[in-house]
DNA sequence: TATGATAGACCGACTAGTTGGTCTGTTTAA
DNA sequence: TTAAACAGACCAACTAGTCGGTCTATCATA
């Protein structure tokens, strides 16, 4: 792509992740960038626009990671584990995109609100899919309802982004260990669980 | 306190929930409440010190929960439950509250974050003091790191608002009680797990 | 090789509209 | 009579977005 719109949209990132969407102003990101409002709408039709491509980059990225889980094991509980572990190792790589997409996917206008909204729901549905099979199975306890569940999960790790920092005194590898410690001990059923450990 | 007041504050919830603190003017706020720029501003020093007031409602009421959790039991298992099934029980009655809570905090000028941000420290806080009490009398299992397993929880909880609907098939008990089954298995040692079931 | 044409990248003054907030009144209740 | 409660015209600041224009690089043609 181009060398200023990949400046725009890592300035705008920053901007953003502190900011807010609202408290950052297209000439503040113009600014930033030395560039001028020309150089902006020339790479983006509008300031939603740029909102947009920085939630899709992100959710892309997720939802691939997840439907290659899903590939590579073929027992829900490994599929599981290898889901959270590449959730959570997103923090380090688009910290900044989910602080953002998390605060702000409100504000997307309608067109790009529904295209995220697809694959936020296509991810929420793989996940799903791995709990009730692993239910069927009999590695994860039955007496769980489903959505509850899978919404607890998502919850447990999409929070991370309100207080894991950088050059904290956790890795994100100890905080994945943990997450997925606590879930599959609240999760599994008691053969399952042994035979994991 | 004010009729007015109180009218300003309800719609005003009602519109940031659904179109968000920046998608609402003062305008719109007074058009919604039939009353004036003048009427608002006789109220509230600003759009900023309503959106302080919100958001102290709630914490305010969260905190006050948790405070008398921990009074009315000594166990911390049943102290945790206590404070779980309080927090959950929020989303019933505070469910705007927190959504522009969640949302907006960031916009927050600093001398209201300040006074926020306390008072959320401070229920983080006591939530570690009730895991690391756990622990210590070995209700909780002591491998497991207190902020991060802190983390979880709130975050568990907390996403509730991203897709707890009032009307929806679960209802907020039946959402807390499986809450607490997947905590309290993830969590408690198994001679505490065999004792609470 | 020199010239002219075309296209994309970028500039920045400008606009139309909106925003939060103020200020001078008027009404209402005690 | 007095003070609080409210009304609404008004304003300065700021916003996202536009538009005519420039600059540079590439490429066909003579």
């Amino acid at each position: 792509m181009s060398e200023l719109r990949d400046k725009i949209i890592k300035n705008s990132l920053e901007l953003f992740s502190s900011n807010g969407y609202h408290g950052v102003s297209v000439n503040d990101i113009v600014q930033q960038c030395e560039t001028s409002k020309g150089g902006f709408y020339h790479h983006f039709k509008s300031k939603d626009e740029l909102l947009y491509v920085i939630h899709d980059t992100f959710i892309l990225y997720v939802l691939n990671e997840a439907n290659q889980a899903k590939k590579r094991y073929d027992r829900p509980m490994f599929q599981l584990e290898e889901m959270l572990r590449a959730l959570v190792r997103v923090y380090d790589l688009y910290n900044e995109h989910i602080i953002v997409f998390n605060q702000e996917y409100k504000y997307l206008k309608q067109e790009y609100n529904e295209l995220i909204k697809q694959k936020r729901d296509r991810y929420e549905e793989i996940l799903k899919e791995v709990i009730e099979e692993g239910q069927q199975c009999g590695e994860i306890r039955q007496e769980l309802p489903t959505t509850i569940t899978s919404m607890s999960i998502l919850g447990m790790v999409n929070w991370t982004y309100q207080w894991y920092k950088k050059d904290g005194p956790k890795t994100i590898d100890q905080i994945a260990s943990t997450y997925i410690d606590i879930i599959f001990r609240g999760l599994l059923t008691t053969e399952a669980l042994e035979e994991y450990q």
